[in-house]
RNA sequence: GCGGACAUGGCGGAAUUGGCAGACGCACUGGAUUUAGGUUCCAGCGGUUUCACCGUGGGGGUUCAAGUCCCCCUGUCCGCACCA
């Protein structure tokens, strides 16, 4: 037999598919379909990341199986092109950006390609491409229509690096998500998509879909639903003050309140306070704090009491201080809260600094050493009518009395914010709407969609913050489509969540120019079936589509609510870290250890020269450590299939895995070793007595796992049950079975030794293997047999053999016999199939 | 601080959900083939004082039986973070 040439056999079944077009997604609507769908890629110009086909061949091997069990597949790839790096190489190297996105999509088209993955290449788009963002333009203008977005004077997240407005998703740990620099608080118009309004919609449907668990809790999480009430608090002043608490029983132990420094009603009473300067000196104080300030001081309260104007308890009439302090945010609830210091961890640690009274009114801890904040334990004291009653009891009571008396109501409120989505950049799609001095904001009509981005000379994004469109006045200068008057066309563009919020749908009908999908295409493809993508795009990319989706259901454009029926999520693909004492080459470790003494010694030594970073032996992979895995070269050097197989075997799915250059080699051992077992087949039509049971376990488990995304316990078996065949024989029907199983995973060469067997069909096409439960079973079973629960001996019965005489079997083995001799079995323990346990004394 | 996940050989990881811990692979050790290296094949591979005992981060508990269930502790990772 032929030594196993992947680089030859892989280029050949690649064009075969192609020429076939072997995987173009059927247009016949009576077939039953399966939608399987991973995140379209950025394309870089770093080229595609190792960590990129984890998630691609986890869903390649679902499509391929699909596909084997007859189903109508649509399995599509795309290009999320527009963005910032793109921007910026064409800056610095005087290109045009879309020149740039052409060359990046080419190889990583061309890379993917080499990976043997079954997309549907008839029905790739981008983002970038006219003819698409034509309609995330109309999406827009329908969102803009139904009052949905609007513009708004307010303050954002400024990067000041992109020099460009970020969206509240996009800042982590007060700093840019995707440079790392200082993000401050500028005062912007900006565009704005009521996402908020969905918040519940949001949160309910999760019920209805299969998302794995940690996807549903952060997005719940991140919606931030709190139910509590609003109380309206009289001043001095005569205004009232109304404020947002979870915890209205406690309401009776407020002993001041605190709000914004942004709240409007301080200039409003400017006239009335003694202190105005001093307040306003802490108001400039707080602006000018970047969000990185503002949340490095998080342990440390600041601020200033009002002094001339004071607020009434209205529960019991008591006059309390007002104060202004930054950690209550203008953005959450009404700006303004009522501060129980006794139940409330940042009411007390404020109380403290400011010497303010600390009044317990639910029982059960010691308010006057730390805020008692358990809701399930306490007892009400101290609050007038509520006084006996727990907590929740209390809660509604006085929502009840408040809503009464008129001063108060029950209150839902989330975190969620709405949506910014201008941008002050180039890349991106432009904001199809014109403004007009008489008419206001005009949309441009959709017979005029898409509007173009026009060539500009430079991209630069520019210091106050005005989009590089701007100058261009012979673009921005148009005429109303309303009333024809001079007017100025909107120069932001939008941001890249917005091509990937809507792209699943346009797959389904690709090439459309009359709508984003035709009707058909819609209800015959959708839902998604299954999706899979990165956890970081939880909060992002999977919550905003899920708002453009649910608001395209509400204008009757999607016959669904929801777009992604099922949800998982892969684990990033790690390097290892040189700098890392362990990583160390063995003769580098022992220099160190005899330069500085010990191990410890050795490593205090890393962490000085490289940071905390170097206790870790994984970390990401980076340019700067030299640890990044190219693909190209992996493929170049091991094949296609090897690096599929070994992608899918090197560990749980959702979990971060470290890339080994050595652990690779097993996958090819067992490829090679599958290709020549090809050698030994033997004829048959049928599997062997030896091999049967072992082949419909395999069938079971492999089938099972697919659905799982227990890929590395799916191979597992395999190479299994290639060990068996090579140990107890292999006919034809085994080997076909087993090429058909560990197709979808090694697609390539399953196929060359399928055609080898004189197979003319293509085996991607061909039936799924089937499997009867009732022959997975061995007729006799090894059964362990415990003397107070430790294994002495061993016994072989009939599978599914009657209790007594399992035990029987077990008395009348010598070695147990010696365990139990001159002792009394006091009970015996018979699990049938499982084990047997005697209790001796 | 709040929420979530996790802890198993030298390493990545299995364990039918309470029933023989360490499947499968990597690395390693011996042997065979080979001029040699690589490849391939055979054997071994948790620990120890090896006819046995001890072992799933540590301590307690439930049970005939615990990696798996309960309580406490320690550690790691992730998400959110002054959201009232």
């Amino acid at each position: 037999m032929e030594k196993y040439d992947y680089k030859s056999i892989e280029a050949k079944w690649q064009k075969v598919w192609d020429e076939k077009q072997a995987f173009a997604a059927g247009t016949d609507y009576s077939k039953p379909k399966y939608y399987a769908l991973v995140e379209f890629p950025y394309p870089s110009g770093a080229g595609l990341h190792v960590g990129h086909p984890r998630s691609y061949t986890a869903l390649d091997i679902v499509a391929r199986k699909r596909r084997m069990q007859g189903y109508n597949v649509l399995y599509p790839m795309g290009w999320d092109a527009f963005g910032l790096p793109t921007e910026n190489f064409a800056i610095k190297n005087h290109v045009h950006p879309a020149e740039v996105t052409k060359q990046n999509i080419a190889r990583f088209k061309s890379q993917l390609r080499a990976l043997g993955l079954s997309f549907d290449w008839n029905r790739e788009i981008n983002t970038t491409d006219p003819d698409y963002y034509k309609w995330t333009q109309w999406i827009f203008l329908q969102l803009f229509k139904k009052g949905l977005a609007y513009k708004k004077e307010m303050a954002v997240n400024w990067c000041t690096s992109c020099k460009c407005v970020l969206a509240n998703e996009e800042v982590v740990n007060g700093v840019c998500e995707r440079c790392g620099s200082e993000v401050v608080r500028r005062n912007k118009s900006q565009w704005m998509l009521k996402i908020t309004a969905y918040a519940q919609r949001l949160i309910d449907d999760l019920d209805d879909v299969d998302y794995i668990d940690r996807v549903k809790s952060q997005q719940r999480n991140w919606i931030g639903r709190s139910t509590g009430a609003e109380v309206d608090f009289t001043t001095t002043e005569g205004d009232v003050l109304t404020v947002y608490t979870t915890r209205p029983d406690t309401l009776f132990g407020a002993t001041y309140m605190v709000i914004s420094p942004e709240h409007p009603v301080i200039e409003k009473w400017a006239d009335k306070l003694n202190n105005i300067d001093d307040v306003r000196a802490y108001r400039e104080e707080a602006a000018h704090k970047s969000d990185f300030e503002r949340t490095e001081l998080v342990k440390d309260k600041t601020g200033v009491r009002l002094d001339g104007v004071r607020a009434v308890n209205p529960v019991n009439g008591t006059e309390i201080p007002i104060f202004v302090s930054d950690y209550v945010l203008m953005t959450y609830g009404t700006g303004a809260i009522m501060a129980v210091p006794a139940h409330d961890d940042r009411d007390w640690a404020f109380a403290k600094k400011f010497d303010l009274p600390i009044v317990e009114v639910v029982k059960g801890g010691n308010v006057q050493e730390a805020a008692f904040t358990d809701c399930a334990t306490g007892v009400m004291v101290n609050s007038g009518f509520l006084d006996g009653m727990s907590v929740e009891e209390a809660k509604k009571a006085i929502t009840e009395f408040l809503t009464e008396k008129g001063v108060g109501h029950a209150k839902v409120n989330y975190k969620l914010r709405d949506w910014v989505f201008s941008r002050q950049r180039y890349w991106g799609e432009p904001i199809p709407l014109v403004h007009c001095d008489k008419c206001g904001w005009v949309p441009v009509p959709e017979s005029e969609l898409p509007l173009r981005l026009p060539d500009v000379d430079s991209y630069e994004p520019t210091d106050d913050g005005e989009s590089p469109l701007a100058p261009m006045t012979d673009w921005v200068n148009t005429t109303c489509p309303c009333c024809g008057a001079p007017a100025k066309r909107e120069t932001d563009t939008m941001p890249q969540w917005a091509g990937s919020s809507w792209y699943f749908l346009r797959y389904m009908d690709p090439h459309n120019d009359e709508a984003l999908a035709s009707k058909e295409a819609l209800e015959y493809w959708g839902p998604v079936d299954w999706y899979n993508g990165g956890m970081e795009h939880t909060t992002l990319h999977l919550l905003y589509s899920r708002f453009w989706h649910k608001f395209l259901y509400d204008i009757g454009v999607v016959p669904y609510k929801e777009p992604y029926s099922k949800r998982t999520s892969h684990g990033m693909i790690l390097g290892q870290n040189p700098h890392s004492f362990v990583n160390l080459p063995e003769d580098e470790k022992k220099a160190l250890i005899e330069q500085f003494g010990d191990e410890k010694g050795a490593r205090r030594h890393l962490v000085e020269k490289y940071g905390e970073m170097a206790e870790h032996p994984v970390v990401k992979m980076s340019k700067s450590l030299g640890n990044v895995v190219n693909p190209d070269e992996t493929i170049d050097e091991y094949g296609a299939d090897t690096m599929r197989l070994y992608e899918m075997f090197i560990g749980d799915f959702e979990k971060s895995a470290a890339w080994s250059q050595k652990a690779i080699k097993g996958c090819r051992r067992f490829i090679e070793r599958v290709w020549s077992l090809f050698d030994k087949i033997q004829p048959g039509d049928a599997y062997s007595a030896e091999n049967e049971v072992a082949m419909h376990r395999t069938i079971q488990k492999v089938s099972e796992d697919i659905e799982n995304l227990k890929m590395n316990t799916a191979i597992a078996q395999m190479m299994t049950l290639l060990n068996q065949l090579y140990d107890k024989g292999v006919n034809r029907a085994e080997y076909r079975t087993l090429l058909a199983l560990l197709n979808p995973f090694a697609p390539h060469v399953t196929e060359e030794l399928w055609q080898m067997l004189g197979e003319s069909d293509l085996l991607s096409l061909h039936t799924w293997p089937s499997f009867d439960e009732s022959k997975t079973v061995e007729s006799t079973i090894e059964i362990a047999v415990q003397v107070n629960g430790k294994v002495k001996g061993k016994v072989v019965l009939p599978t599914d053999c009657a209790k007594d005489e399992a035990l029987a079997a077990a008395m009348a083995d010598a070695k147990i016999q010696s365990a139990i001799a001159g002792k009394n079995v006091v009970k015996s323990i018979v699990v049938p199939n499982k084990i047997i346990n005697l209790v001796v004394r």
